[in-house]
DNA sequence: CCACGATGTGTACGATCGTACGCATGGCCG
DNA sequence: CGGCCATGCGTACGATCGTACACATCGTGG
């Protein structure tokens, strides 16, 4: 019988301030005070529900990872055949890249964690595990690892570009990396 | 007349010094007090030498950027067909991935930042520029963006992919971005 | 040869951080 | 209804940070 002043709210609340937190100021900027003044909790509250800033963290970047990869989930699953996959695909990138400069940022700063410590690798890991297997229910593995990088290398180009990206080239380059090259006939040798 | 107890390598060894402690520590871990000990000069010396630690994080990244284009204009610039250049991008990845820890991590830092401040977002767009110049040496422009794309993302999932990539199906990714697709008939309406 | 100015450094200040810890609060059992 | 204990919070401590600034050092022009 917990005591009814629990709030199970909070917690959540916490996390999901973290990561707004995060996405404006960056991991290096993101504090406890600021962290606890933005979600309206006292900075006590911080290390009572948290034991430390790691396992904020680490909730936090997991339960973005989830989110990421729900989307992923739901575009690929209801495909119906490669064609509809790799529409799926180019809307999945032109959807979650465009709209949302914050999953950008948010993705970078996983990464550079992911870089360093294990813990983040592993949150990370299993991100991208996800994400191929969903890839994977239209794809051969190697061509999901493929276009896993390629989903990945436009995703963070976006960031970063000056100008908005090319629909249809997104789509012919989702073209190209879905269909195996015919080698043609070996030359010398 | 200068002094002669000017020493312009001094700069140019905090610069390496800073890329060094970021590489180990991360940006954020990366102070001036850090980087002074690393670098065997004085604290003073730090904000003699750089007015801001933006200043110098700054000039440390160009220089990073610098000098893995670099590494890509080397690559590039002696391949004599399609076939070479497609060579000398398969080398550039398993070259410069599997070898280099430090430039992955380095590459995330500067990323990380780049997403938020727009002077590293402007060196980052310079270094991009000049790797897609390199490609677009032996391939067309849209060409250049996907598979930098795909280098980039290849490049980042190698940072985190438990296992080591294999050579052939990076061959086959880049065979297969850089063949323009070939649309069949077109189906029904 | 002396004093001056350019070059470089040691130190100290105010801010901010993560975290620990003692105390307030208010449901619940006897 | 009164005391107890789980729940939650305010505050303070030690560490570390970026930066400013007074001072040391030494080549050099007069």
């Amino acid at each position: 019988m917990a005591s009814r002043r629990f709030d199970p709210d909070r917690r959540d609340r916490i996390i999901d301030a973290a990561l707004d937190v995060i996405a404006v100021q960056g991991v290096a900027g993101a504090s406890h005070r600021k962290i606890a003044e933005y979600a309206g909790v006292p900075l006590g509250s911080m290390t009572y529900h948290f034991a430390s800033m790691d396992e904020l963290l680490t909730e936090a970047f997991r339960r973005f990872g989830n989110s990421i990869a729900d989307r992923f989930d739901q575009q690929l699953e209801q495909a119906i055949d490669v064609d509809g996959a790799r529409l799926a695909v180019v809307d999945l990138i032109h959807l979650d890249l465009l709209d949302s400069q914050r999953d950008l940022v948010l993705t970078h700063e996983l990464y550079t964690l992911a870089a360093r410590k294990p813990v983040f690798r592993q949150i990370t890991r299993d991100w991208m595990a996800r994400s191929r297997r969903a890839l994977g229910l239209h794809f051969d593995p190697d061509t999901c690892r493929m276009l896993d990088a390629l989903i990945e290398g436009l995703f963070i180009h976006a960031a970063l570009d000056t100008e908005p990206h090319d629909r249809a080239t997104t789509v012919e380059a989702v073209a190209r990396i879905t269909t195996p090259h015919h080698h043609p006939a070996r030359t010398a040798q």
